[in-house]
DNA sequence: GAGGCTAATGTCAGCGACTGACAATTGACA
DNA sequence: TGTCAATTGTCAGTCGCTGACATTAGCCTC
């Protein structure tokens, strides 16, 4: 009603929320498209067209074609990190880590409703899980994120990264664990959040005997 | 010194033999200039060029630009998957992993030799780790190598891959470390393979006391 | 509220990766 | 030698992506 009531968070002037505006909109109509009919099936001139801006555009918010599909994902990780952080020190590493990823599933909803349903970044997730080309960029994100959670890891343990491996040697085991969790989640008849999020601690619990050893005893 | 006896292994006719030539000839020519230039700065055409083949006949013998970069890669692997079935049942999991692992880098050496010199495979492989967008297919290739490898894991140990979740827990974590240490080989001074074995060796052998909790006190 | 400043957008031309279609060449084999 | 099939070259075209330049549209000052 008001006459320009700028909503609740976005900064400041209409040029501001206009291109927060255009890239929500670049992002849904790009997940819908990739969703619906395919990624590589889906040029980048219809996700322009569907938004009604110029290809060039498009390209002035994302670097490239992939790009747009983890926009989302982006936001999930942020608030992963942020947890992480937050972890009291007294918790054991792969605790910490343990904790951080199921806090951060939980509270995904609330942070992503904004941008998108819930539901298609679902879709997308899984969509991403059976593109190859995808799959390969979705992984060096991951392998990017995993560096930091390394630093971050070091740091609460007070070591230096580059000196003890520890710290990567863990996170690599745990990020390796989640991708594969991830991705038998992904090939699931059940894609609900609740359904990846227990998936997830269920194997994250399965790590330490699994590399314990002896596995026909411990069955 | 013979009319024209085809050395040990090659098939029959010319033909193959010819089509293999050009094959490895491209592979050479990608590689070198690959490391010399950088994967980037260089086109397809001139590497159809260096071989005098046109470009439409690359894509015959390649998918893509990418995958010239990873065709002695795939000689390793296959070279690991052989070791690793070979490995005796009675070695638990990890161990048969390590040393799978480990011989498949002794003999590395001389099975890739026919093909491109050690060291161009060596600078390659460095090469890859520094370029974001073969870094993304490097791990989308491994993703899939993992999944071999949790299926002869889970082989040995008479388990069912789906049902049973520890054979891909454990191989996630087990490449997990092998990754890293893949890379940080890559960033540090010494290229030799002797060098890249050591790290391997040291770091799986760190993989279990940093995944047994207590970093403080065993170090 | 007119006018200048600058950020956002559109347009256009062009490169490089990749593909389908068809023609030309060249081993293989009777 | 001649036929058949595999390999290669040529050509045209699509799509991802970029630089350059012109155009539009918020923003800010007077």
């Amino acid at each position: 009603m008001a006459t320009s009531t700028p909503q609740t968070a976005p900064g400041g002037g209409l040029r501001e929320r206009k291109k927060q505006r255009t890239r929500d909109a670049l992002i849904r109509a790009a997940l819908e498209l990739f969703t619906e009919q395919g990624y590589e099936e889906t040029t980048v001139d219809e996700i322009a067209e569907a938004v009604d801006v110029s290809q060039r555009t498009y390209f002035r918010y994302f670097a490239n074609k992939e790009d747009v599909a983890f926009a989302v994902q982006e936001m999930v990780e942020a608030r992963f990190l942020d947890e992480l952080t937050a972890r009291p020190a007294s918790e054991d590493p792969l605790t910490a880590l343990r904790s951080a990823v199921l806090v951060a599933w939980d509270d995904i909803g609330s942070a992503i409703a904004s941008v998108v349903p819930v539901e298609l970044h679902m879709r997308t997730y899984r969509m991403i899980e059976s593109t190859p080309t995808l799959v390969a960029s979705h992984l060096r994100r991951s392998s990017e994120l995993e560096e930091r959670i390394a630093g971050l890891i070091a740091r609460r343990e007070g070591l230096d990264v580059d000196a003890d491996p520890r710290p990567r040697v863990l996170v690599a085991a745990f990020c390796g664990v989640m991708r594969v969790a991830g991705k038998v989640w992904g090939e699931g008849p059940d894609c609900s959040v609740e359904s990846i999020r227990e998936l997830t601690q269920s194997y994250l619990d399965h790590i330490q005997p699994a590399i314990g050893g002896d596995w026909r005893s411990a069955r």
